[in-house]
DNA sequence: GATCGTAAGGTTAACGTTTACTCTAGGTTC
DNA sequence: GAACCTAGAGTAAACGTTAACCTTACGATC
């Protein structure tokens, strides 16, 4: 830079002042200084910047783990945002683990980051207490275990959604509709069983416990708790899981018993990740719209940076149903292990 | 900083020559500020540092597309080491645009980065030669488009995978063997390619150009490319995936067909995504070691970045033919719409 | 023609660290 | 006991940029 105003003969203020395009240089030394600095391959110091003006460019999105599912769909949706605006996206993954949730909270605080996006149902050190108490700007995605007005959250209507795929499921027939939820500590999966027990009750069909089986999100969830549901004496026409992970997992269980899709057993999801589409037969499932909730969030995480007032604190974006073709009516009779033909 | 400076009566120096581990501070002196360091919720300050030191602490990735299959593989495992050692991870994706990429690069020379990660078997804009001119350490991982020595690169025994799968296959007894290939522009492809050549010839076979058929790498052209070869008069019993996203389309093109995995159709994909032994039929690949190839690749930068010499400048890592259960021996006779049963 | 306003540009300090260098006091060596 | 060394601590400059404030000159206004 100072080479530039040596050789524009003018001081680095002047520089400085076209650079950040603000007032107070005539058009021709503008002008000048301008064709100076493109030609040469000057680029901006960033530590000097964010020294100076106390704006690191960067923004941290936390998250538990890498996993290529609702994490990625939200991922992004945020990189799609903050490319366009000349943020930076930093990712740490916290890995369930205290240490590492705290190693990151102490380095975020060294103020490297203009923002956060916080894509953790529940943590272990008080994130978002201390992210509150710095002043630290963040937007929460996904549904909050405290429910909470402090901070701005992201999410979509869960609850809608449970109730949506049960009452789906019951439009084609089934009487007998398994679900298997997400762990029941998280208000999440809590909302999606909620859905599911209400769509039951108002058809006047009784909840029976023996179908509420409980996962953690993860494929092997999906497996294990198949194999249970279909060892049940009675078992279910229609499997509802908590996530298309899961879902993943209760294909993999009807392969291994040679059950056919959606013939002998309807399977609906919730997430619409990438690959549910490309699952076979196809996933039927919840959609909740990740881009969207990564692109809003980033979005009010920038106003909220800007200083600029947000028109809501929580914003709520609708699921959907997504037909596609691993829900059908309920076979008749028991489940064969050799398939009908 | 300067407050604990006070609060110790002792100067600035003094406490960043405890906060740095540096001598030239007595024994006492020393454990009175860590106290006082510890007490308080003091935390340096990044940009400052960043300004003096120079380094920024962050390590950009670059990448084209955050898909959740090859890339996710690559991230965790970059993830993981950069953790450890303090340095932060910043993610961009190109989308293949030559803007974009050209913007990147441009941010990347204010000095905002300690070293770069380069996941892109191609570019546009010459990102490599900047780096190189620009000094700035990175490391490129993937078989790159041009082989050259001029910068370190982390690949896997492509070639050899190529050839694994499809000696594989032939000694499952097939011999009509289809390929679908990334796009032919990329070496890497190529790789893959001539080593499914070389198994065929080996074994006798001729190469039957009807069978080799180009996609993209992604899941569209796997569908689209297993459509064509079904098509064929004599279509073939094995198909072999370029990667695991064009195996999920040759599941799903099958699946339409009704054609079953492995009876009548073996399938095996490269790579082993996370999600290849979620599929139903678990799919039998050929693995690059992607987590590790990320850890490498990241320690590689890290050694880069510290000044340190490497022992090598290119790295291969071995591929390995990763058996479940989507291989089997060839069908006798036609493929029937009706599945025989 | 004196006064004022304003636009263009410069001076200087500051952002929070680190580091090269300096100073001081106390101990060691002959 | 003088010369020298060393450890502990401090001073001040520097990293590259920005912003508050100041200066100058020129034109407009009465």
């Amino acid at each position: 830079m100072v080479e530039i105003a040596r050789r524009a003969g003018v001081s680095t203020t002047t520089v400085s002042k076209v650079l950040n395009h603000r007032p107070g240089v005539g058009e021709k030394t503008r002008a000048r200084i301008q064709r100076l600095i493109e030609q040469s391959d000057y680029v901006q110091n960033h530590a000097a910047r964010h020294l100076r003006k106390g704006r690191s460019g960067l923004i941290d999105l936390v998250l538990m783990r890498l996993e290529g599912g609702y994490d990625l769909g939200i991922m992004q949706g945020v990189q799609e945002v903050l490319e366009q605006s000349g943020y930076r996206l930093v990712v740490f993954a916290t890995n369930e683990d205290e240490a590492t949730e705290r190693l990151w909270l102490r380095r975020l605080l060294d103020q490297s980051s203009d923002g956060v996006l916080l894509l953790l149902p529940y943590e272990r050190v008080g994130i978002a207490k201390t992210l509150l108490e710095q002043g630290i700007p963040f937007v929460a995605i996904g549904d909050r275990n405290e429910p909470t007005t402090a901070f701005p959250t992201i999410g979509s209507t869960i609850w809608l959604g449970g109730y949506t795929a049960t009452e789906y499921l019951l439009s084609l027939g089934h009487r007998r509709i398994a679900i298997i939820t997400g762990p029941l500590h998280l208000t999440t999966s809590r909302a999606r069983l909620a859905g599911y027990r209400e769509a039951l009750e108002q058809a006047g069909i009784p909840v029976d416990p023996a179908l509420i089986c409980e996962g953690s999100y993860l494929l092997g969830d999906g497996i294990r708790q198949t194999e249970a549901l279909l060892d049940l004496p009675d078992p279910p026409t229609a499997i509802f899981a908590g996530n298309d992970a899961q879902a993943a997992g209760v294909y993999q269980a009807l392969y291994r018993r040679r059950i056919r899709i959606p013939e002998e057993m309807s399977v609906i999801g919730f997430d619409d990740v990438t690959y549910a589409a490309h699952m076979a037969p196809p996933l039927t499932t919840i959609r909740q719209p990740l881009e969207e909730m990564g692109r809003m969030a980033a979005e009010m995480l920038l106003r909220l940076i800007a200083g600029q007032p947000l028109e809501t604190h929580h914003v709520e974006l609708a699921t959907s149903l997504v037909i596609r073709e691993s829900c059908g009516p309920p076979r008749r009779g028991p489940l064969g292990r050799e398939t009908a033909s």
